[in-house]
DNA sequence: AACACCCACAACCGCAAAGAG
DNA sequence: TCTCTTTGCGGTTGTGGGTGT
């Protein structure tokens, strides 16, 4: 009987000794670990991989089944709304990434880690500054999300239209037929280049296209006011804002006290009406 | 066709907290 | 209270596939 009280041999050799396996794992491995949690529960990860007879560390067959195995693992790509999320939540906590994949049903931390590794510090690099920087977090609050939020709405609607009758199709899943955003927004009073919400690369203003996931990027947007050689400050802060106005630069900061509501209740169904009614109930401080 | 490079993702590592004896 | 084991988290690395030359 093991530490923690579950009856299985329990070895007191090293891994090594041991022969533990390491790197990919194989199919057979998989079912032999997906059967025997299927028949015994999961945890106790030490001893659930002697008794299944896997060559491999508890750690690594929790990891494979909390990543990989499980079934309510949500595979494929980051949705627009799901990006939304990871920034506005990543904004809020940092690089809390299990309490980030709380928000985000079926997604696990390392998968919102990896995104973020990938895409958005990609993103800090081509603007040749610190992810964490002033520069970078204001590059997404006043125009990455913004655009995200626009991005959404049109997907939103334009799916609505389209999928009336589509009742299989969900939200999240009708993303793909986005049409890119050409209008011009009521900013609140602050003046925009009208060349921001324009086009930079085919087919969406300032948007990667990777491996089918809608990746939306400040990059190009922000590279004409924050690039070397160019110190116009004032004119990048000035043409930041949103659909609503309320990323303008007097906007309020998203580490405001007042998402705890609306983080803390049952946030395992975002839709895009929650999303907009998180926008304003930012909007009007409430 | 071959090679180099890039990217996305899976997996590992180290550390700290929690729990059991 | 101490020690040992397990669990969970965040950072990092390795690898396979895709793409460009």
């Amino acid at each position: 009987m093991d530490a923690q009280g579950r009856g299985c041999d329990s070895g007191t050799q090293s891994e090594e000794e041991m022969g533990m396996r390491r790197g990919p794992w194989s199919m057979e491995e998989d079912f032999v670990l997906v059967n025997y949690i299927t028949k015994h529960g999961e945890g106790r990860w030490n001893s659930l991989a002697r008794c299944a007879g896997l060559k491999r560390t508890g750690k690594s067959c929790r990891l494979r089944w909390l990543n990989y195995l499980r079934p309510d693992v949500r595979r494929g790509n980051i949705t627009l709304e799901e990006q939304l999320l990871i920034l506005e939540l990543h904004s809020r906590w940092g690089n809390r990434w299990s309490k980030i994949a709380q928000y985000l049903p079926g997604r696990t931390d390392n998968e919102i880690k990896n995104y973020w590794r990938t895409r958005v510090q990609k993103q800090a690099k081509q603007l040749k500054c610190d992810v964490n920087s002033k520069q970078f977090k204001d590059a997404m609050r006043y125009v990455w999300i913004p655009r995200l939020l626009e991005r959404i709405q049109a997907a939103s609607s334009s799916s609505s239209s389209k999928n009336k009758t589509n009742t299989n199709s969900t939200k999240m899943d009708n993303l793909s037929d986005w049409e890119p955003m050409t209008q011009d927004y009521d900013l609140g009073g602050a003046p925009i280049d009208p060349d921001l919400t324009q086009d930079q690369s085919s087919p969406g203003p300032s948007s990667d296209s990777i491996g089918g996931t809608q990746v939306v990027s400040p990059v190009s947007d922000m590279d004409r006011y924050s690039g070397e050689g160019n110190n116009n400050n004032n004119h990048f802060q000035g043409a930041l804002a949103s659909p609503h106005g309320y990323f303008n630069n007097n906007g309020l900061d998203f580490s405001v006290t007042q998402q705890d509501e609306w983080f803390g209740r049952d946030t395992n169904a975002w839709s895009m009406e929650d999303l907009w009614a998180f926008e304003q109930q930012l909007c009007s401080g409430i």
